[in-house]
DNA sequence: GTTAGGG
DNA sequence: CCCTAAC
């Protein structure tokens, strides 16, 4: 039954989702690029499908006794009516179970699906690929008397922990940097999976429903282990080396929820016996480095991600080549933007929010570690084991000859996912601001690097038999890393300094600003409108004033949050940036700010005394303060008010413009065509005059 | 940098 | 609102 409910990876189900465009400045390099840019997105979801679809396999094939718990577990979710959903439409949790690696391409069983509320349908894009789930419906309110708050859980990640690894990650909290090497070292990992899972919700009541723990079937979705998404730039990956060793494989155990503390050591692994993890760390800037952050009301949510790297077993034939075609894809893709100043500004807003809410996310942050501790559940899925064997075979392939070296990746993970989201904030935008951050991850190139022993081996050219990858051998102690490409280094640089890192917070914030919230400008806009034409709004453009106005007060303005969500995430390109990626800086969109009734007036106004075509003086005349209106809006604006003006009331939306300036628009309109048609009639009398 | 238009 | 072509 789980299998079934599966879908294809395939990627033709995959919409893509809208690509951000560009600021202003960056328009003509946008439209550029916009092909290749789509293109990149496409790589993206498909990577992101292929490994996803893959790792959901692996977890299958994993017969771990688990398995039956699993299975039970999926099929009581099954059973439950989807009409259990509540009303609410929006699933409080969403959880991203994993990306899975997986080994046989006919067999791919794609992720798997989590029936989704239907309200967020729309936005399942991510959810059938990544089996976001969301399910506040399903539960028992009695259980989780807080559920419905808003507990939101995003697994990030899940990935074998060595607790001992964990640990003295999270202690450090710095350098997360395994030693690699060190003998023990993959034998404590061995065997030992982990889950990660944050859990973001009522974070705000401090009040976190343990979904998690809670023995209900529907829990379920939390459980399943998979693969995390993660914006470190590695990944982790279990290992395999023989398909046997499929029975004992790892649970998987999920972990860090919100409010709890944190502390990871919880997490205790299963064993995978034949896995060998490798580690990398990565410094502690990493938080800077792929962050995703929504501002929009006043709350965010913050899951910090933990790094994890994982290596695992495998190499695999295939995947490099895939790796490859898709990191020339994603070359272009995502690039930091520049951003022009406004937006610049925004993002100093944002930064500003955040540090405003330190405190909270911190809370969020060690309550969701106490939640792992509960949370730990095994989820492993079973698949045949025969499959998996399979799948090793094939993988095989890849260097020697006459020995095959088999290898099978459980999983990888996607180490650090950070985001920030308003507490507002719908659940679809949730979905789609993980989505877009496990595409800009995946989306940003990846490259895989291969571990053995714990060292990275960095030449290529080296055979597997020479490096030493060879059966039997050190199969236990070869890992693979999804590592992020960096933009000027090869990939086989070093990955344990993904560059990711290396800007500084501030960097990274630059680059992924935040939209304001639209909330902002419009209470302003709500005081200004009495104002005369050149105050009528001051700018809201400017982000800083708007953000911060909506941090104080609440997000008294519903729209502000419908305006953003999708934007600021689009605007997360987190993804490292190459050369030509940067070259393509998707900016984002400018948040839609409608006309109020009172700015409506003052164009009118304006136009009638200056007329159409002298859109600047316009601006100058009337929005010389509203610096988020160009003089190219004034003249759209203009545009669609005579639209507007000649359509039946019935036809129009938004905000209803009076009849009067409707009318007025029309005269206005009117009397400067026939102006300007006179223009060019005179020229032409002049002429034949002339003539 | 502005305008004018199409999208 | 965005993107471009033309000025």
């Amino acid at each position: 039954m789980v299998l079934q409910k599966r879908l294809d990876y395939g990627f033709n189900g995959f919409q893509v989702p809208s690509i951000p465009k560009g600021s202003r400045s960056a328009r003509g390099r946008r439209a550029v690029h916009k092909k290749e840019v789509e293109n990149n997105h496409m790589c993206a979801f498909e990577l992101l499908a292929t490994v996803a679809g893959k790792l959901l396999q692996e977890r299958e094939s994993t017969p771990v006794s688990s398995n039956v718990s699993t299975a039970k577990l999926l099929q009581d979710r099954e059973s439950t009516p989807a009409s259990s959903n509540v009303s609410a439409g929006r699933a409080p949790t969403i959880i991203i179970k994993d990306i899975v690696k997986r080994e046989q391409p006919d067999e791919q069983k794609p992720l798997k699906v989590e029936p989704c509320d239907q309200g967020s349908c729309d936005e399942s894009v991510f959810a059938s690929k990544l089996s976001l789930q969301a399910h506040n419906e399903s539960f028992n309110s009695t259980e989780f008397p807080h559920f419905r708050k808003e507990a939101c859980s995003v697994q990030l990640s899940r990935l074998p922990e060595d607790s001992v690894f964990v640990k003295s990650r999270k202690k450090l909290g710095i350098s997360n940097k395994v030693k690699r090497g060190s003998p023990g070292y993959a034998e404590s990992y061995k065997g030992k999976v982990g889950a990660e899972e944050q859990k973001l919700g009522s974070m705000l009541d401090g009040n976190v429903p343990d979904m998690c723990s809670s023995e209900d079937p529907t829990d379920l979705d939390t459980k399943p282990p998979a693969a995390l998404v993660s914006s470190d730039s590695s990944v982790k990956v279990p290992l395999c080396k023989d398909p046997i060793s499929h029975d004992t494989f790892p649970r998987y155990h999920d972990d860090v929820k919100l409010g709890t503390k944190d502390d990871d050591e919880n997490s205790s692994g299963c064993t995978q016996p034949s896995t060998v993890t490798l580690k990398t760390f990565r410094a502690p800037s990493r938080i800077g480095d792929r962050r995703i952050r929504k501002l929009l009301a006043s709350r965010y949510w913050r899951v910090a991600p933990k790094l994890k790297d994982g290596e695992l077993s495998n190499s695999d034939g295939e995947m490099k080549p895939v790796f490859r075609k898709r990191k020339s894809c994603y070359t272009r893709q995502r690039s930091q933007r520049n951003f022009p100043f406004k937006k610049r500004r925004l993002y100093e807003q944002s930064s500003v929010s955040t540090s405003n809410r330190v405190s909270s996310s911190e809370g969020i942050f060690n309550s969701s570690k106490k939640v792992m501790k509960e949370n730990v559940i095994d989820v492993p899925l079973n698949r045949a084991s025969g499959e998996s064997s399979s799948a090793a075979v094939q993988e095989s392939s890849i260097e020697s000859r006459d020995s095959h070296v088999k290898l099978s990746i459980k999983s990888f993970k996607i180490p650090e996912l950070f985001i920030e989201i308003p507490e507002s904030a719908t659940v679809g935008s949730l979905k789609r601001t993980v989505m877009e951050a496990v595409t800009a991850i995946l989306g940003g190139g990846l490259h895989v690097g291969v571990l053995l022993q714990g060292k990275k081996i960095r030449d290529d050219n080296k055979t597997l038999l020479q490096t030493g990858i060879s059966q039997g051998n050190k199969l236990d102690g070869l890992g693979f890393a999804l590592e992020p490409n960096v933009v000027n280094s090869p990939p086989s640089l070093c990955p344990e300094d993904p560059p990711f890192l290396l800007p500084c917070d501030s960097q990274t914030l630059t680059r992924y600003p935040i939209t304001p919230t639209s909330g902002a400008s419009d209470a302003s806009l709500n005081h200004a409108t009495n104002n005369l034409s050149n105050y009528m709004e001051s700018d809201h453009d400017s982000v800083p004033t708007p953000t911060d106005m909506s941090v104080d007060k609440t997000p008294s303005d519903s729209r502000a949050l419908v305006a953003v969500p999708a934007m600021s995430v689009e605007a997360l390109a987190v993804v490292p940036l190459n050369r030509k990626s940067r070259r393509s800086e998707l900016a984002q969109r400018r948040i839609r700010r409608p006309f109020s009734v009172s700015e409506v007036e003052a164009l009118v106004q304006a136009v009638e005394k200056l007329g159409t075509g002298r859109w600047r003086d316009v601006k100058l005349r009337a929005f010389d303060n509203a610096k988020h209106r160009t003089y190219v809006d004034l003249k759209d604006k203009w545009k669609t008010l005579v639209h507007t003006a000649r359509i039946s009331p019935q036809q129009r939306r938004g905000e209803p413009v009076p009849q009067e300036l409707l009318d007025r628009v029309l005269a206005a309109h009117a009397y400067w065509s026939q102006q300007q048609a006179k223009q060019q009639v005179k020229p032409q009398t002049e002429m034949c005059l002339l003539t």
